[in-house]
RNA sequence: GUGGUUUUAGCUCAGUUGGUUAGAGCGCCUGAUUGUGGUUCAGGAGGUCGUGGGUUCGAGCCCCAUAUUCCACCCCA
């Protein structure tokens, strides 16, 4: 076979050692949050039925699908008729029948359909998993990457939003973070918004060129309003909510006026309202990090109430987390009337903020504690002997597989950073005396078998 | 999908208007030290300059294509 030269597939990334003792400290610590609040883990597959995927993410997302080819001649299964008439788009599921997952939450939405009967609602589940996009990479941005995804199905209630805010903040807070923000919108604000201006067809282009207020300032904003088919007049009822400025309280008082003659609007109002209600019972500090953002506009495709968005102010980075709320989460799958709410954190982006700020503990898992030289094939069964009895007691050691120079297996030790050594060879084996070093401070000590394992 | 950018030793990077044998630091190996790491000193190995074409007497350097890196847009974690 030739030889090739090796590499990565674009987008994609090896994690060492030391990277994974760290993304585990990242999973580790969000874990222990979800399961805090009572979720359970479940797993679902890589890769789901192409159908399944399709549909779900609106026209760009279903293009950043990874599909899998089908095996086998499939080729043969099209008839050449047939063929001449397909495109890029309609040839894609004759190919592909699989497909990689995008997300996490509508292969939960499956898995609630398709274990109904075995769940009680509402069901509260966490799930750990790398998600795949077909994107171009870019700062924070991966083709395989991991998200961390509470969701809770079968309730109404604001008070599961409410918690999500809490669950951001203990997550974050644990993680070392600072100086974040917790954005909340709901999108029936935006329906009420579109309702007064009598556009609620416009209520995606609305919100999407709203949303860039920050990158393009208002002009542009205004701009990109007008060539969605906006006029002079709407742009006048949209000036004082596209400049909503101040606190929360002070938004949504704003917010009553604007929207007094919508009723969808006002139900938003009140929604929002009963998350910082709830918040503020369970833990009023949170509310801090918590800012009303009507500009929004994550996810519109599926979320049909709350929506969430964190971002950390502490380095320039895209978002760390998201969610919202779906009314009908499950209808998809033909069983209907189901609400969800959840949230994600997005653990490759928290990785990258976390290197940029330093804020990775020392270390974080202790690994190999005691080295047994191996530099004389007659020690051999003694150092076996001795290395199972390390094990017994429950302290991971290793005895240097070859016999090798003394200076090969000390260097070895140093960058393994273990922190003790045994001198083991002829001499001490005759003996019974063993030398025991100390890798930090290079002393040694000389001691019976009994001894050494005692000390540890 | 659109635009820009990057690629030279294991790693991080120099490399002049196109001109002899492509360099440095770190790492690695050997020795000083036949059973003592991390420090020090001496020496050594390691490159089809991302890949494929082209221009030229001559290409790491110029041209074309392609892959890749990073960045912006779209969108998103």
């Amino acid at each position: 076979m030739a030889q090739i030269k090796p590499s990565l597939a674009k987008g994609t990334r090896d994690f060492s050692p030391l990277e994974m003792e760290k993304r585990n400290y990242i999973f580790d610590t969000i874990k222990t949050v979800f399961k805090k609040y009572g979720y359970q883990e479940i797993q679902t597959p890589s890769f789901e039925n192409l159908q399944t995927l399709t549909g779900k993410y609106g026209d760009e997302g279903d293009k950043l699908i990874f599909k899998i080819l089908n095996s086998g001649d499939f080729i043969a299964k099209i008839s050449p008729e047939k063929y001449t008439t397909l495109n890029a788009n309609s040839l894609t599921p004759l190919i592909a029948e699989k497909a990689l997952r995008y997300d996490l939450t509508v292969p939960f939405a499956r898995y609630v359909v398709m274990h109904q009967n075995d769940i009680t609602l509402p069901f509260k589940r966490f799930q750990i998993q790398p998600v795949w996009r077909a994107d171009r990479p870019q700062k924070g941005r991966y083709r395989e990457f991991y998200q961390c995804d509470v969701d809770v199905v079968g309730s109404e209630s604001l008070l599961n939003e409410a918690e999500f805010i809490l669950i951001y903040k203990e997550a974050l807070t644990n993680l070392g973070l600072r100086d974040f923000t917790i954005k909340l919108n709901n999108r029936k604000l935006l329906a009420g918004i579109a309702d007064i201006i009598g556009k609620p067809d416009l209520l995606i282009d609305m919100t999407v060129a709203i949303d860039k207020l920050d990158k393009i300032g208002l002009d542009g904003v205004k701009k990109e309003l007008i060539s969605k088919g906006f006029d002079d007049a709407d742009l006048a009822k949209l000036d004082p909510i596209i400049s909503l400025s101040g606190s929360n309280s002070d938004k949504l008082a704003t917010l009553k006026q604007v929207l007094k003659d919508s009723e969808v609007g006002q139900k938003g109002l009140e929604e929002v309202d009963m998350v910082l209600t709830y918040v503020s019972k369970l833990e009023a500090p949170a509310l801090d990090n918590v800012e009303v953002d009507i500009t929004l506009a994550r996810g519109l495709n599926y979320y049909t109430g709350s929506i969430f968005e964190v971002k950390t102010n502490e380095v320039a980075m895209g978002s760390i987390g998201g969610g919202g709320r779906y009314d009908d989460l499950t209808g998809m799958f033909g069983l209907k009337g189901l609400t969800g709410v959840g949230i994600s954190f997005g653990a490759d982006r928290i990785y990258d903020v976390l290197s940029e700020l330093n804020l990775f503990p020392e270390s974080t898992t202790k690994g190999t504690q005691v080295l047994l030289t191996n530099f004389d094939q007659s020690a051999e069964d003694f150092a076996l002997q001795l290395l199972h009895s390390f094990r017994r007691k429950g302290i991971a050691s290793e005895f240097y597989p070859t016999t090798a120079k003394l200076k090969k297996q000390l260097s070895y030790a140093d960058q393994k950073k273990i922190p003790y050594v045994v001198m083991l060879g002829t001499e001490e084996v005759s003996s019974g005396v063993l030398t025991l070093k100390n890798m930090t401070t290079g002393e040694q000590q000389k001691m019976s078998k009994e001894e050494l394992l005692n000390i540890f």
